[in-house]
DNA sequence: TTGGCTGCAAAGGGTTTGCATCGCA
DNA sequence: TGCGATGCAAACCCTTTGCAGCCAA
């Protein structure tokens, strides 16, 4: 739960993240439960990105009320992502979770410096990628993009302080 | 060493890669040695893309001839990225590694049925980036994309085992 | 009541690291 | 000849898994 993303706002959705969830696991015969519904909770109530282990470190912890376990962790993080509530991708080696469901699809700017990711949408890179896509005869099913840089944030800060290093 | 890409011609490059590296190690004080040259050697003598696991098979075993300890092949393909011999990104949570000095940027389609990975190139695409990243005030220094989805030989396959299936 | 879920602890896989030795520059 | 590189084995990190007991449907 690091990085509170900038601009994307949310989209209209019929089901609540809990309904939606309840939905996936009918379908699939699975069952609703405790650690469940507090994971989508904790989740839903704060829109970031966060790997496992920064998730963690927000719940209970062991002996305290609603403690899940780490295994249980790990293991509804996927069915979370199955049932289309989260997105996830790899960054710097560990995975990294984002908030899917009742949000538009987008690509993310990554700031290595202060290591904060930017969301941003681009209907022409769609594009691109499917006519690049197309002279290959490819047939596209998702993508994941993601550009490094420097953010606006870090460039003027470096710059305040290059201009203090003058004085 | 798995999948050859398509297309992508090799640049015209001043020097050998071993040239390039030897420099890149005095520019350091580092030494050059007898594994760095061999495994240099075994990498730009095929293009393709390949992970540590994949490259310690196609050496000699322990015992063999020019036998290089995997945690020196670990070490070694860290040098030959910041060196800017290698590119590599992660894949399905393995590190996967690719030439980079004497072959043009490019991107990746990646087959989900057959894992293939094949280069393409796109001018538009870089624009595109550099268009979204300009309105956040974001200065790129580079991006890494992957499109998912199905390669036009697996399409096709597919495709006449359905016809067979109706048969 | 039963089959799916949980917590625990242990295993797993890919990669890194400490250390004594080796070998380039 | 000194300092960087190597091989070995152990450590590491993140994640998955086997299992016995638990609980939702």
């Amino acid at each position: 739960m690091s990085s509170v993303p900038e601009s994307l706002e949310r989209l209209e959705v019929a089901l609540t993240p809990q309904e939606r969830f309840e939905e996936y696991l009918q379908s699939k015969g699975q069952r609703q439960t405790k650690p469940r519904k507090f994971l989508v909770e904790k989740i839903f109530a704060q829109h970031a990105h966060f790997d496992a282990d920064e998730l963690i470190e927000k719940l209970p912890r062991k002996g305290e009320p609603n403690y899940v376990s780490s295994a249980t962790v790990y293991r509804s993080l996927r069915e979370f992502v199955d049932a289309g509530l989260l997105n996830c991708f790899q960054l710097d080696g560990r995975t990294v979770y984002e908030l899917d469901y009742g949000y538009p699809p987008h690509d993310h700017l990554y700031c290595t410096r202060c290591r904060k990711l930017i969301e941003f949408r681009s209907e022409e890179l769609i594009a691109t990628r499917d006519e690049a896509a197309a002279k290959h005869g490819f047939r596209v099913s998702g993508h994941r993009m993601l550009v490094s840089g420097v953010c606006r944030e870090c460039s003027k800060n470096r710059r305040k302080k290059r201009k203090q290093d003058l004085v």
